[in-house]
DNA sequence: TGCCAGGCCCTCTTTAGGGCCTT
C-alpha cells in the first residue's frame, strides 16, 4: 500500500442500492500524492437500462449521454487498475463502497485499499457545521467552488479539497508533521466527545 | 408474496426509533 498517495472517488448511480439492482453510471476519481492531485479518472458507463428522470435531473447525465458510453464492465476494469495498491476516500464512503464492491464483483475483480470516509471525519472535526453534506462543508471551509455538484469528477475533486482541509486542521490540533491515514481512520471511529483525547495522544512536545 | 438501502449516530436508548448522508 502506498502511504503517500490516496484515491478520492465518487460514483453517480441509477439509485441508492445495488442490492435493488442499481448500477453505476459514472465514476470520477483523483489521485492525491503528497497533497497534490497528480492523476484524474472520469468515465460515464452504460448500465444497460434507462435511468430515471430523477437521476437525469439530479446528475445532468442523460440517457442519450449513456447510450454512447462504454458498458460498466469495461469502465470498471480500467478503474480497478487505477485504484490498485491505493487507499480510497469518499464522502459517505459506505455508499460508494457498496457500488464499488458490487460492480467489481460482477467482473470478478477486487481492490486492496482501505476506505476512509470524509463524512465521518467531518462529523468529528466540524461539529458546529450546519450539516455535513459535501456542498455545505465546502462552503463552511471557504473552499472555492462552482456549485455544480453531482457529477462524479467534480465531487471527487471537491472531496479531495475537503480532505486536504481536514488534514490541515488535524495537523494543527496535533502538531504532527504529517497526518497518517491510520490517525484519520481512528478519528472516524472515535466518539465526538473523545476527539480531543485522541488528538492529545498525538501532540509532539 | 410483498417488500424495497444501509451504516452511522443521537436519544425520550440498548427489549427502539428516527434523522442524516449518499444516488
Amino acid at each position: 500500500m502506498n502511504a503517500n498517495s490516496l484515491i478520492i472517488l465518487d460514483f453517480e448511480t441509477t439509485g441508492l442500492s445495488p442490492n435493488n439492482g442499481d448500477r453505476a453510471i459514472e465514476i470520477g476519481a483523483v489521485k492525491l500524492e503528497n497533497g497534490v492531485v497528480t492523476e484524474r479518472f472520469q468515465e460515464l458507463m452504460n448500465p444497460g437500462r434507462p435511468v430515471s428522470y430523477f437521476i437525469e435531473d439530479y446528475t445532468g447525465i442523460t440517457n442519450e449521454m449513456l447510450s454512447d458510453a462504454a458498458p460498466c464492465h469495461e469502465v470498471m476494469a480500467r478503474f480497478a487498475d487505477f485504484i490498485q495498491g491505493q487507499n480510497l476516500v469518499a464522502h459517505n464512503a459506505s455508499f460508494d463502497k457498496r457500488f464499488l464492491d458490487s460492480e467489481l464483483k460482477r467482473i470478478s475483480s477486487n481492490y486492496d485499499g482501505q476506505f476512509g470516509c470524509s463524512l465521518l471525519v467531518s462529523r468529528r472535526l466540524y461539529q458546529t457545521a450546519p450539516n455535513h453534506k459535501l456542498g455545505t462543508l465546502i462552503n463552511y471551509k471557504g473552499i472555492a467552488s462552482k456549485g455544480s455538484f453531482h457529477r462524479a469528477l467534480y465531487d471527487a475533486e471537491m472531496t479531495a479539497k475537503l480532505w486536504l482541509a481536514m488534514l490541515d486542521d488535524i495537523q494543527q490540533q496535533t502538531n504532527v508533521d504529517e497526518v497518517p491515514f491510520s490517525l484519520v481512520q481512528k478519528l472516524a471511529k472515535t466518539t465526538k466527545a473523545n476527539v480531543a483525547k485522541l488528538f492529545a495522544n498525538y501532540v509532539v512536545s
